[in-house]
DNA sequence: CAAACGTTTTAAGATAATTTGAAATACTTG
DNA sequence: CAAGTATTTCAAATTATCTTAAAACGTTTG
C-alpha cells in the first residue's frame, strides 16, 4: 500500500513517526469485523427498534404488551423484532400463546453503552 | 398506557413492582432522543464509513489518503465522508487543495465505544 | 490565465430497507 | 374439534440508501 504521489508534508511525517501506512493499517478492525459492528449499527439504527431495546432493558415484554407501547400492528412490530433477532440483541421464549422477549446478554452490553452515551449523543 | 387485557401474570406481577407501567416507560428516552441516537448508529452502520471511523481514529487523512485506503472512487467516498460529516462524526480542515480529515471528539468517543466493544461484537 | 490537481456535487440507476394488509401458524380453551 | 388468541410470514408497494459516471468547484502551478 503506497502513500498517495503527493500529501501534505506536516502529514507524511505523522505516518512516518507511526511506522508507516501499513503499521496504522495494521491497528484496524479486519473487514470482516468491520462488517459485524455494521450490522449491529444497522440493527440500532432505527428509533422503534431502539425504543425497544430500551423498553427490554427495563422489563421483559410479550409482544402484546410492545405492541401497546410502541403502537405499531402486529406485522411491523414482528419484522423489528426479526431484525433485533438476527443481530442477536434479543431473545424470546414461548410461555402458552406468548412469546416473551427479552435482551440477550450482549443486547443489554449495548444498550447500556447507549445509556452511558446517552449525554454525549446529544453532542 | 393501559395494559393489554391479557398478560401472563407473572409479568404482570412484575410490572407492578416496578410502579406500573408508567414508570417503567418514563426511563426510556423520548423519541427525539432515540432518533439521534438511531442517526448515529445509522452513519456507523457501513463497514466503509466505519474503516473510515477507525483510520481517523490512528490517523487524520487528506481525502487522497482515505482513497487509498478504501480503494474507493472520490465520489463514493465523498459520499461517505459527507454522511460522517453531517453526523458530526468526521470533520475537516482545507490546507491548499487538500481536505484534512479528522474525527471530532464525539466521533473519537464513538470509535472508543466501538473499540471497548470490539471483543463483544464478536458475540 | 490556462492547465492540473484535489475534492465535491449532481442526477440517474441499482439495491436494500420499510410498510401494509392479508393469510398462515400454533397454541389454548370451551 | 371449532373458535379464539398471540404471533409470524408473505408478497406487493413504498421509501431510503448506495453506486456510478460525468460535470463542477476552488486552489495551485507553470
Amino acid at each position: 500500500m503506497p502513500l498517495p504521489d503527493n500529501i501534505p508534508a506536516d502529514m507524511e511525517r505523522e505516518i512516518n513517526e507511526k511506522g508507516g501506512i501499513e503499521s496504522i493499517i495494521s491497528n484496524i478492525p479486519d473487514e470482516k469485523s468491520l462488517e459485524k459492528m455494521a450490522g449491529i449499527h444497522q440493527a440500532l439504527s432505527d428509533s422503534i427498534r431502539l425504543k425497544i431495546m430500551f423498553f427490554l432493558h427495563e422489563q421483559r415484554a410479550c409482544v402484546c404488551l410492545l405492541r401497546q407501547i410502541t403502537s405499531l400492528a402486529y406485522s411491523k412490530l414482528s419484522y423489528h423484532l426479526k431484525i433485533l433477532r438476527a443481530a442477536d440483541l434479543i431473545t424470546y421464549e414461548k410461555n402458552g400463546n406468548y412469546a416473551i422477549y427479552s435482551l440477550t446478554d450482549f443486547g443489554r452490553f449495548c444498550v447500556e453503552k447507549c445509556v452511558t452515551a446517552s449525554g454525549n449523543y446529544k453532542r
